[in-house]
DNA sequence: AACAGATTCAACCGCAAGATG
DNA sequence: CCATCTTGCGGTTGAATCTGT
């Protein structure tokens, strides 16, 4: 309810801020945060509401269509266990390893995790480690090897061309509470219509199964880095910021109706 | 039902590395 | 080569939520 001080914390990103980036990194590919702060009025000159560096944090962390979202399954978790017994606190290399799960949720468990440990440390002192720990309950039947994707390089789930990659190796389910009014999933919806009607876009037809991950709003890996040509210049700018403005008076429409 | 303590998770910060001019 | 800017990473914080009493 009470949201937080607007001090030194910028607080929870609103509905409408998320769509606004999700709008704009569709738009402009997830580089050049700074840019894409300004461009879409996240950040206001003078005043520094979202950096880029907020606003990567919140696609990150959030918004990017590959998460997975809800609890860690036990191969994950044993997954993150054994990988940090290998690396330590290296999160985000951890992380490209489990596709949909990012740095920060994997370093969030392991703080849990590591204090469980701790609690039960206290109760019996148990030297058998990782392996042996939290995950080898009866429904664990995967081993690490069950992981087909460890074999492959390390690219970044982060990356917008990533998903399609994640997809093929597990199809990841996005769980929604249903306690928002107008999810991210929603709002994926909405933006992939929208795009249809208005941007016409590159279209991967042939994803179905994996709509969480291939939004046609994401800039394809082929013109996300054309300098030239994505890095318009003013007046091709100011159509997109128009056409932006449509994806947001529609979502205004829609977030209104639903609060009431 | 009310409270306290524990847990979860989104967000921020500082720093370092890489990119760019 | 150097200065500046941007991005990414790991650590930390604190509000929200859950759980036990």
């Amino acid at each position: 309810m009470k949201m937080v001080q607007e001090e030194t914390r910028k607080g929870p990103w609103t509905e409408q801020e998320d769509f606004k980036l999700v709008s704009f990194v569709g738009l402009f590919g997830d580089r050049r945060w700074d840019f894409v702060a300004k461009v879409s009025g996240l950040k206001v000159e003078g005043d520094s509401n979202r950096t880029g560096k907020s606003c990567r944090l919140r696609w990150v962390n959030y918004l990017h269509p590959g998460l997975k979202r809800g609890k860690m399954t036990p191969q994950e978790e044993r997954l993150v266990l054994e990988l940090h017994s290998k690396w330590g606190n290296r999160w985000s290399r951890i992380a490209r390893k489990l596709p949909g799960r990012t740095d920060n949720e994997i370093k969030n468990y392991w703080r849990t995790h590591m204090r469980k440990k701790a609690h039960e440390k206290k109760g019996a002192v148990s030297p058998s480690s990782i392996s042996s720990n939290c995950c080898s309950s009866s429904s664990n039947n995967h081993t690490v090897d069950s992981f087909p994707f460890l074999e492959t390089g390390e690219e970044s789930f982060y990356d917008t061309g990533g998903p399609t990659k994640i997809a093929s190796a597990k199809k990841i389910e996005v769980e929604q509470e249903g306690e928002q009014g107008y999810s991210m999933d929603d709002i994926w919806k909405d933006i992939a219509l929208s795009e249809e009607n208005i941007l016409k876009p590159v279209y991967k037809s042939d994803s179905e199964e994996g709509c969480n991950f291939i939004c046609p709003l994401i800039a394809s890996p082929s013109w996300e880095y054309s300098s030239e040509s994505l890095w318009m210049m003013d007046e091709e700018f100011k159509m997109f910021l128009h056409i932006n403005d449509q994806f947001i008076s529609r979502y205004e429409q829609g977030s209104a109706s639903l609060i009431g």
